[in-house]
DNA sequence: GCACTAGTTATTTTT
DNA sequence: TAACTAGTGC
C-alpha cells in the first residue's frame, strides 16, 4: 500500500505531505478528513519518525482505534502499536497513573465519573448544613468542571473576585467552599473526576519541568481532531507538549463546534494561526459524502452565523432526493411516520437497517421513536443515555472492584457497604462519616481501626464493619494471585450479589442477572486481550479505567443483525449514514429552550443542526410535532426556526402517510393520542390550521407553512420593549433595559439582571415580558 | 435499620 | 412520565 498517496485529492495531498511546524487543517463536513490524518500518520512513519514519537488526540477511543487499524494496514501491525492514540482523557489518565505519585495520588487512583462525583457534592453539601434546593449539586458540580476547565484551582478562584461576585450574585456565596472541600475530598480518596484528568495534567506539566521536558521530547509529532471541541484546560496540555518541537498539526471544522456547554472554545480554532508561527492552513473543501441537495442546503444554514472561517463546502456527487420536511400532529405520530418510513424505504431500496438514522435533540425524545419501532418490529440501537456501565447492578459490581484496588475510594465504600444488605444503616455511615473527617483518614481506614476508637457502636454493628473490612482485605490478598476475571467472579460469588437480585423474582431481575454475567464476559475478554499484549497487565486497575473512560461506541456489541441507529446529535458526530431523520425540529426544543437567548448560544444550535444534516449521505427527514408529552403534559409547538432558514430549493414537504382514523389495523393503537386528548388542549391549537389530505401525497411548498413562523409572532412582540423599561427573561429573570441598539431583526437591547448581570440579547429571540414601565 | 408510600421535581447536550 | 426523596410505621 506504498501509493496511498496517490488516493487523495489535491487538498488532501499537500496536507498530509506537509511534514514539520504547525499546521491547521480544516476539514469542511464529509471532506475525508479522517483520511488524511491516516494517511499523514502512517506517512510520518514512513519517512523516518518513530511511532513512539507521534501523538494522535481523537474525539473517541473508537475512533482512535479504527485509526489505528487502518495505518497498522500501512505501515504493519508491529509499526502501528507504539503509536500514542486516544482520546484526551484516556491517553492522559494512562500517564498520570505513571506519573501520579508527584501529585500526591497513588498510581492505582480512581476515576470517579458523575454519578460518583454527584454523589460526593450533594453528601459535602449535607454535611455543610446548605440548602440543597439552593446548592444543587448538579449545577455545583457543573460550575465545579467550568472552574477546572479553565484552569481555576481552588486558591486561585479566591482571588477571581468577579467570579465570586457571580457565585455571590447568583445566591451561591459558599461555591468556593464547597469546590475546596470537593477537591480536598477527592484527593483523600485517590481519585480524579474527569476534568481532574486534564487539570492534573497541566499541573504535572507546570510543576515539573523535567517531566514536561520528557514528554516533550516523546512526542514530537501531535496531531489533534476534532480541535475545535478542546477546551482551555487540553488547549494549554498541547501547547504546552508542542512547544519544544512545534510539529503540531490539529485537525477541525469550526462549523461544527458543539460542545461549549463543557467548556470547549470554538475560539482554540479561530485563533491557532495566532498561536503558533509560520503557520500552514488546509482547506478540505469537498465533500465525499452527501448529496448535492444535502450539502447546500447545509450550506445555507450555515451561513447564517457570524463566527466562522471561510470556507466552501461543495460536492462532486449526484443532486439526489430534495431534504423531505413533515409535520405531524404529535410527538406519537411523529414516531410512527418515521418508523413507516424506514419500514417502507428498506423494503422498495432493499435496504438493511443500518442504513438509517434517527437523531435527536435530547435523550428524552427517544421514547417515542422506540415504541414506534418497537410496533413495527424494526430492529434499533439506542447510544448514549445512561451507558452499560453506569447502570446499577455493575456500578454495584464494579464498586467492590475499585474499593478492593483503592479502600479509600470512598464513593465506591458508601455504595457496597451495605449492599447487599448487611444492616449497616444511615445512621451508622454518619457516625463514620464523622470520625474519617475527624481523623483526616479514610473510611476503610476507620473501619481498620473501630477497637481503637469509640465510636458508641452497638456491638453487633461493630462486629458487622470488621466483617465487611476483612472481606475486602481477603479480596485484596486473592488479587495478587488471581488475574481480573477470577477476582470479579470471586467477587460475586462470595457477596451473593446475584442472588439478592433473584430474589426480587421480577422480570427486570432476570435482565440485571444477565447484565453482570455480561460484565464477567466482558472483563474475561479484557483479560484475554490483555495477554497478547508484550506489556501485559491484566490487573484490575487498567480495566476499570477503560470502564470509566469507555463510550457507548467503545463497547463494540457485536450485533446479531442490522439495526437502526438512535441517538442524539452530539454523539452522532464523526458519524454517517445513508438515511438520516432528524426529529423533534421544534422551537424551545432544537433550538433548546435554554440556549437561544444570545447570539453565539443560538449559534452554536444552528452548527448542532449543521452537523445532524451533514450525517446525511442519500437522504435526509426533518420532522417536527405540533403537540408533544413533557414531562407529563401535553404542550403545543412551533416549528423550528431552522426549517425555514433552509434554502427552499431543497426540500420539499410531504404529508403524513397515514392519518388518524384510518387503518387502525396497520399501527395498532393509533387513537392514542389522538382526538380525546386533543380536546385537552389548555390552548387552542395554532391559529392556521391546515386541513389534512387523507391520502399520501406529496406536497408542493404550501405557502402557509411559513406564516406558521415564531418569528412573525415574536417580532412584533418585542418592538415595544425600550430603555428604563423592567422586564422578565425566562432564563435570566427580571432585568432592566439599559439600552437599545440595531434595527428590525437586528434590534438589540442591553439588559441588566438582577441575578446574572449585564447581557446583550438579540430582541427577536429573547422573549421578553414587560413587567414595569 | 428497613420497607413502604406519598409527594415532588425534573429534560439540553457528555468525556 | 418516571425517578428520586422524605416521612411513617414496624
Amino acid at each position: 500500500m506504498s501509493n496511498y498517496i496517490e488516493n487523495l485529492n489535491e487538498a488532501q495531498k499537500q496536507a498530509v505531505l506537509q511534514k514539520d511546524g504547525p499546521m491547521i487543517i480544516i476539514a469542511g463536513a464529509g471532506s475525508g478528513k479522517t483520511r488524511v490524518l491516516t494517511y499523514k500518520i502512517a506517512h510520518l512513519m514512513k519517512n523516518g519518525v518513530d511511532a513512539f514519537n507521534i501523538l494522535s488526540l481523537t474525539f473517541t477511543n473508537k475512533a482512535a482505534r479504527e485509526m489505528k487499524e487502518r495505518i497498522a494496514s500501512i505501515v504493519g501491525q508491529s509499526e502501528a502499536k507504539n503509536l500514542w492514540m486516544g482520546t484526551f482523557h484516556s491517553v492522559f489518565a494512562r500517564i498520570l497513573r505513571s506519573e501520579s505519585e508527584k501529585l500526591g495520588f497513588p498510581s492505582n487512583f480512581t476515576i470517579y465519573d458523575t454519578q460518583d462525583s454527584v454523589r460526593l457534592l450533594t453528601a459535602i453539601i449535607k454535611e455543610m448544613g446548605l440548602d440543597k434546593d439552593r446548592y444543587k449539586a448538579k449545577q455545583v458540580l457543573g460550575r465545579i468542571s467550568q472552574f477546572k476547565n479553565s484552569l481555576i484551582t481552588v486558591k486561585a478562584y479566591q482571588t477571581y473576585s468577579e467570579i465570586k461576585e457571580a457565585d455571590v450574585q447568583a445566591g451561591r456565596p459558599k461555591m468556593g467552599d464547597i469546590y475546596k472541600h470537593y477537591v480536598d475530598r477527592c484527593f483523600k480518596a485517590g481519585a480524579m473526576d474527569f476534568d481532574d484528568l486534564l487539570l492534573r495534567t497541566n499541573e504535572l506539566l507546570t510543576r515539573f519541568p523535567e517531566t514536561l521536558a520528557k514528554y516533550q521530547d516523546r512526542f514530537r509529532y501531535i496531531l489533534v481532531d476534532e480541535y475545535q471541541d478542546t477546551n482551555h484546560s487540553q488547549y494549554l496540555i498541547v501547547r504546552a507538549l508542542a512547544d519544544r518541537f512545534q510539529n503540531i498539526c490539529v485537525v477541525g471544522d469550526d462549523s461544527q463546534s458543539i460542545y461549549s456547554f463543557r467548556g470547549a472554545n470554538i475560539q482554540n480554532i479561530l485563533n491557532f494561526q495566532k498561536d503558533y508561527e509560520n503557520v500552514k492552513l488546509f482547506k478540505l473543501e469537498q465533500n465525499y459524502r452527501s448529496s448535492q441537495n444535502i450539502v447546500n442546503a447545509a450550506n445555507s444554514i450555515i451561513v447564517n452565523n457570524k463566527t466562522r472561517l471561510e470556507k466552501e463546502v461543495w460536492t462532486e456527487n449526484e443532486s439526489g432526493e430534495p431534504i423531505k420536511i413533515m409535520r405531524t400532529l404529535s410527538d406519537g405520530e411523529e414516531g410512527r411516520f418515521v418508523a413507516s418510513s424506514i419500514w417502507e424505504n428498506a423494503v422498495k431500496k432493499q435496504l438493511s437497517y443500518d442504513k438509517f438514522a434517527i437523531l435527536y435533540r435530547t435523550n428524552a425524545q427517544s421514547r417515542a421513536m422506540e415504541d414506534a419501532l418497537r410496533k413495527k418490529n424494526i430492529k434499533y440501537r439506542i447510544y448514549g443515555g445512561l451507558s452499560f456501565y453506569q447502570r446499577k447492578e455493575i456500578k454495584d459490581v464494579l464498586s467492590y472492584l475499585r474499593l478492593l484496588i483503592n479502600t479509600k475510594d470512598e464513593e465506591a465504600l458508601k455504595r457496597v457497604i451495605n449492599y447487599p444488605k448487611r444492616g449497616i444503616g444511615q445512621t451508622t455511615m454518619d457516625k463514620l462519616t464523622v470520625a474519617a473527617n475527624h481523623y483526616n483518614r479514610s473510611i476503610f481506614t476507620i473501619l481498620e481501626n473501630l477497637d481503637k476508637i469509640d465510636l458508641k457502636l452497638n456491638a453487633p454493628t461493630k462486629i458487622k464493619l470488621q466483617n465487611f473490612a476483612t472481606m475486602i482485605k481477603s479480596f485484596q490478598i486473592e488479587s495478587q494471585t488471581k488475574n481480573a476475571f477470577e477476582i470479579a467472579d470471586l467477587v460475586i460469588k462470595h457477596t451473593k450479589i446475584i442472588k439478592d437480585i433473584e430474589l426480587e423474582s421480577t422480570p427486570e431481575a432476570v435482565s440485571r442477572v444477565e447484565n453482570i454475567q455480561e460484565l464477567l464476559n466482558g472483563i474475561k475478554d479484557f483479560v484475554e486481550e490483555q495477554k497478547d499484549k508484550d506489556d501485559a497487565n491484566t490487573s484490575l486497575a487498567f480495566f476499570l479505567e477503560d470502564v470509566a473512560l469507555a463510550t457507548d461506541f467503545d463497547s463494540d456489541k457485536k450485533d446479531d443483525e442490522p439495526r437502526v441507529s438512535l441517538m442524539t446529535v452530539h454523539l452522532s458526530k464523526g458519524l454517517e449514514f445513508p438515511y438520516v431523520y432528524i426529529v423533534g425540529l421544534e422551537e424551545n426544543l432544537f433550538p433548546s429552550s435554554m440556549s437561544s437567548s444570545t447570539r453565539t448560544e443560538l449559534e452554536e444550535e444552528r452548527r448542532l443542526f449543521y452537523v445532524a444534516l451533514t450525517r446525511a449521505e442519500k437522504q435526509a427527514y426533518l420532522s417536527y410535532a405540533q403537540t408533544r408529552y413533557r414531562w407529563g403534559n401535553l404542550i403545543d409547538c412551533e416549528p423550528s426556526r431552522f426549517i425555514e432558514e433552509i434554502d427552499e430549493n431543497f426540500v420539499e414537504y410531504i404529508a403524513p402517510k397515514i392519518t388518524p382514523s384510518r387503518n387502525p389495523f396497520l399501527d395498532g393503537d393509533i387513537f392514542d393520542d389522538m382526538p380525546q386528548e386533543r380536546i385537552r388542549f389548555k390552548k387552542p391549537v395554532r391559529k392556521i390550521i391546515r386541513k389534512e389530505p387523507t391520502k399520501t401525497t406529496k406536497v408542493s411548498t404550501p405557502k402557509n407553512f411559513k406564516k406558521i413562523s415564531h418569528i412573525n409572532n415574536n417580532m412584533d412582540f418585542n418592538q415595544d420593549i425600550s430603555e428604563g423599561l423592567v422586564v422578565l427573561h425566562q432564563k435570566f429573570g427580571k432585568g432592566l433595559v439599559v439600552n437599545i441598539e440595531g434595527q428590525g431583526k437586528n434590534k438589540k437591547a442591553t439588559i441588566n439582571f438582577d441575578k446574572f448581570g449585564a447581557k446583550k440579547l438579540l430582541l427577536q429571540y429573547a422573549k421578553l415580558k414587560i413587567i414595569k414601565k
